[in-house]
DNA sequence: TAATTAGCCTACTATATTAATAGGGTATGC
DNA sequence: GCATACCCTATTAATATAGTAGGCTAATTA
């Protein structure tokens, strides 16, 4: 299951990148207009700039600002930081991994196999999937 | 993140598919070999035994059995069963669907367009493999 | 420079789900 | 008729997610 906080991220991220010029926006702006718990999004979007997706301004007409190109945000880059892992297991994860406790060779483990073929085929789609490819700018 | 119920079960399920003539296993046995908790699995292959996957026999001698054959029997459907939802988001799932509470318009949603992709991907997959293409057998 | 604005940061809590455990019940077969 | 092995319900421990609370700090503007 994808998360809130990776789906309200993604949305804030679109949100921004269709506002022209790179004008700040307030958290409290997109809050409102994507029905998303303030605070949650607070630290939602603070974890977007701590990774360089984001820029902020604080004071007064501060905000949140995109920092690249739409186009060059690869959706495969913000997943991994907000979900964490494309794999929905970790003896198949190539940023994350981990070994199986339970399972001796995974080279003969089904599960591996089967889930190796799964996160090629998602990692395909969210490295060749850009901001700019969901958010029509 | 597949859950270890999931895992067990593909795990139980090709264990029991590479057995001749349709001997009945134990839990026991299976739960030894795959380093498989005996209740957790216990409860893992009656779920799959009420959803016609698996047959039982009890008393002694008795033990688990594969129904229908390995090549018939699509991992789209394990999945569903043991996993739930293909899909990582319930606003795109085709068996579970649910609209997001927070979301007016989910044909504007980015995060819907996004995951719609992965799901069929992944359906694509799930339906393409059979628990004999897991098991070589 | 003082007041206001709005992001920054830490800590806490509520809820849900998962994974596992416990313990007894029931049908089967030798 | 007794041992075997599946059947079923209930409970619990651990973990992660989602959201809340509250104060701090930097920047802006008057």
């Amino acid at each position: 299951m994808l998360s809130k906080k990776t789906k309200y991220g993604i949305k804030a991220l679109t949100y921004l990148a269709r506002q022209e010029n790179r004008t700040p926006v307030q958290i409290a702006t997109i809050s409102k207009s994507e029905n998303i718990s303030l605070k949650f999004l607070e630290s939602i979007l603070l974890t977007l700039r701590k990774n360089d997706f984001l820029g902020s301004k604080k004071g007064k007409g501060g905000g949140y600002y995109i920092l690249k190109e739409p186009k060059d945000i690869q959706m495969a880059a913000v997943m991994r930081i907000l979900e964490g892992p494309i794999s929905m297991i970790p003896c198949v994860s190539l940023n994350f991994y981990e070994k199986c406790e339970d399972c001796p060779d995974e080279n003969a483990c089904a599960v591996h196999k089967l889930m190796a073929q799964v996160r090629d085929s998602s990692l395909e789609i969210f490295k060749n999937t850009t901001l700019a490819d969901l958010c029509n700018c």
